[in-house]
DNA sequence: CTGTTTGCAAATGATTTGCATCCTA
DNA sequence: TAGGATGCAAATCATTTGCAAACAG
């Protein structure tokens, strides 16, 4: 899944729901598809490199991102993350309360549990995040 | 666990990290243990029916809850959510993108696996959280 | 007494919004 | 060409911070 297929998806999601596709739209969704890591509206903007697009537009190009799936949002403590989701594996995080780092990690049986409690529920899951927050083992070594 | 006994941990909390109880804080402490529900900062200050009282101190005296561990926060779009915790069993979030409404579960398996994933990361966990966006059912049956 | 804590007001900072102009479809 | 999309600047809004006065130990 290379950042041409996701800008394909991307396309014929906007194209689903009747938006038009941009020029911005489509710099905006390629840096995206380009990251590797989480990163906040802001950081995208800076990466762009394109003063001439507006933060309120990166804003508004996000939103449309997550709600293609092919971008994800985590809620951190007074902001916003994104990754990057599509051609990647399912993952939750880890996140270091001394140095900032973000740990990912897979596990089929966690997320087998979410999914047993939504149908529980009878709930519709539009998106879910599992956040644990603490001392990565490096800094833990710190002194 | 009533809210006389909860208040005495937090007195216990509070001597234990030499800061000073204070009328202010066994105020706002008290008004946090009788909750029932998930609230943010200002929902307190409004409870607490308490002008004098400012909101930088309920934040400050919020966040000296959570770090007790007799309070936890919850990150949720652009606010953040408080619930007292002791007393209570462990439990996770299902939050409705339609009414607002938030749906507790418990599942210890899901607990097991994240300290199963904080044992294999040998990650130090502070806390945790565990929230599935999504349609609730009662959401689901409306028109 | 003496350092903390608090109230108040101002500052911050991420995100959102209004609106005239620009650009897809 | 028409209505959505964008840039820009202003507006929001939760939360934080600086500081002098009030208070706990």
């Amino acid at each position: 899944m290379d950042v041409k297929d996701s800008l394909e998806l991307f396309q014929k999601y906007l194209q689903s729901q009747k938006q038009h596709i941009t020029q911005t739209r489509l710099k905006i969704a390629a840096e995206v598809f380009k990251s590797q890591d989480h990163f906040d509206a802001h950081d995208l903007w800076r990466r762009l490199e394109e003063p001439r697009i507006a933060p309120a537009t990166i804003y508004r190009t996000l939103d449309l991102l997550c709600r293609s799936g092919l971008v994800r949002r985590m809620e951190l403590e007074n902001r916003a993350l994104y990754e990057r989701v599509i051609g990647r594996p399912r993952h939750e995080h880890l996140v270091c309360v001394h140095c900032g780092a973000i740990l990912e990690f897979e596990d089929p049986l966690l997320e087998d549990r979410l999914a047993e409690v939504v149908e529980r529920f009878q709930f519709h899951r539009i998106s879910h995040q599992v956040i644990v927050s603490g001392i990565c083992p490096a800094c833990q070594k710190k002194p």
